[in-house]
DNA sequence: AAAAATAGTTAGGTAGCCTAACAGTGTGAT
DNA sequence: ATCACACTGTTAGGCTACCTAACTATTTTT
């Protein structure tokens, strides 16, 4: 590999972000709902209705594939489009979705709560610098 | 949310770990290899051949996956299937899959590089940590 | 009023993952 | 020795998340 410390570091990131989606995805079966349409949902209560591609800016994916995520939550009832001129919509999050998120994510997010649970507040910190180091990082 | 500071914690890794791989992924059309095929080559060419069971125990996957991506591997000259006994296989990483590997990983990485390039050491150490613990918490 | 930019959808395709079902091979108990 | 059971891998079929290209329909600009 011959890497530098930068590479290495990339390297790392990569292979952990890789391992740590594999393993909170296996509770989407139960969720009901999967991991992207959550993050939809959460964008959409966190930042508030938003129109389609804006979230799909918000969520770094093409409008296509925001128009069919979009699409499998409003048929579940979850987030409604509503006309803003007549050609960009709003895209609102319904009390349901509201109500799911919270289950949803819990689920999602359980096993890792669970695996983290016995860190310290130390490693806890760092891990919450690292998550927002990497944020920045993927912007 | 009136999340616990674990919560917090695991919450902002899943986004941040969303983000990174959706940002890392914009490169695989170039590099002509794909993240999970990246992936096994590196496990193959670190960790030695290895059976397909292994394998997709190491990567976290089922053995019809396993057999789906070493099948394309295969397909490609970048990987190769021999018979242990006659009903276990072992999968080794080609000449080829070798120096595709360096080359793919590099593409794949060189955006994660840059952004990382103007990280003080003290942060890249930082982000190497957490990439352990998420990998330690991620098995 | 025509041209250009913008917003979203539809169509078609790829990759990664899964479960269920199956075939063949090894192994251990009787 | 054999026969049931466990193990290894493959095939078949299906789902979700992405993508690009092409299209429709609306603003906006000139």
């Amino acid at each position: 590999m011959a890497a530098s410390n930068v590479e290495k570091t990339a390297d790392l990131l990569h292979s952990a972000a890789i391992r740590l989606l594999r393993y909170v995805r296996k509770e989407d079966a139960a969720s009901g709902i999967t991991g992207a349409q959550l993050s939809v949902l959460s964008v959409l209560v966190f930042a508030g209705p938003q129109t389609l591609g804006a979230l799909a800016q918000a969520e770094q994916v093409r409008p296509p594939t925001m128009s069919q995520l979009v699409g499998e939550l409003e048929r579940r009832g979850l987030a409604q489009r509503r006309p803003l001129d007549r050609r960009s919509i709003q895209v609102s999050v319904t009390e349901r979705g509201r109500r799911l998120l919270e289950a949803g994510r819990r689920r999602r997010l359980a096993r890792l709560t669970a695996s983290l649970s016995h860190l310290p507040a130390g490693k806890l910190a760092l891990l919450q610098e690292a998550a927002e180091l990497m944020l920045k990082a993927a912007s």
